[in-house]
DNA sequence: GCGGCGG
């Protein structure tokens, strides 16, 4: 509901059968946000989907489009049901398909706010609209990578996942397709954020978790040393929460096989 | 000249 305030960057329209899709990319002080509406002639849903998603969405749109080009056209509809979580935002995809034709259904669920959907069509000759949203994606991506560089990363921690969009930095963090890692890793301008340093052993290895910051954010070094090679994945603190429900994951699936043995040999430095 | 079963 702020209006006015947030500065459009980019703005794309994609005209779909009967109906128009917005691509509005914003920018307000709390990061950039990517906000998609559906209008028909009596209707408009809007989604708001953060800098740091639209990777995801992205790459979604292109699941659904191989795998729906994998499957066999018409015959049992096919519904890979899919959910994103991000920052406090949960978005669903669902393809289905009626009379009208199949189409994926994208929603947002966010507190305090009540769900919001858009739907898009996939097409009647395979899916070009669900290609062509995907296109729009796209460019956008490439825009706000190459021409819009943020200018000044706000200062303060974003690990703070129930606060909404993260600052600053956003659209660097993305993990996308070509994650620099070695960037990250060469200009490490470590420790202004504390201490933050632990280690801890698995059988013969070490493992150390470093929290560090550069000039596109902070970010959480996790290093396998052995001998005089260090090889690290730079995770950056907006994908911490995630990760950690990842480990989770993980830990629950083989429980029974690590049963006893945790956290005997983790101390911090 | 459209239309998407959730509440």
């Amino acid at each position: 509901m702020n209006g006015g305030s947030d500065v459009e960057l980019v703005c794309k329209t994609l005209q779909f059968e009967h109906k128009l899709f917005y691509f509005d990319l914003k920018e307000n002080p709390r990061g950039r946000y990517l906000k998609i509406s559906e209008k028909t002639s009596a209707t408009r849903s809007t989604i708001i989907v953060p800098v740091d998603g639209i990777v995801w969405f992205r790459d979604l749109f292109d699941y659904y489009i191989t795998s729906a080009d994998h499957d066999g056209v018409g015959g049992a509809s096919v519904s890979f049901s899919k959910e994103l979580k991000l920052e406090t935002k949960v978005f669903y995809f669902d393809v289905g398909e009626n009379k009208r034709g199949r189409f994926l259904k994208v929603s947002e669920a966010s507190v305090s706010r009540n769900r919001s959907t858009i739907i898009v069509p996939a097409g009647s000759s395979g899916e070009e609209g669900w290609l062509a949203f995907k296109n729009i994606l796209e460019e956008i991506l490439v825009t706000n990578q190459q021409h819009m560089e943020p200018p000044d990363r706000l200062p303060g921690l974003s690990d703070d996942v129930g606060a909404g969009f993260i600052s600053g930095h956003s659209g660097l963090s993305v993990p996308g397709p070509e994650l620099n890692v070695d960037r990250y890793v060469d200009l490490p301008s470590q420790d202004e954020m504390g201490n933050l340093s632990k280690v801890m052993r698995a059988d013969q290895k070490r493992f150390f978790f470093d929290l560090g910051s550069n000039n596109r954010g902070h970010f959480l070094r996790i290093s396998e040393v052995a001998g005089p090679d260090r090889s690290s994945i730079i995770l950056p603190l907006s994908g911490l929460t995630q990760f950690h429900e990842m480990i989770g994951h993980f830990v629950e699936v083989t429980k029974d096989r690590i049963d006893g043995m945790s956290g005997a040999n983790v101390r911090t430095v």
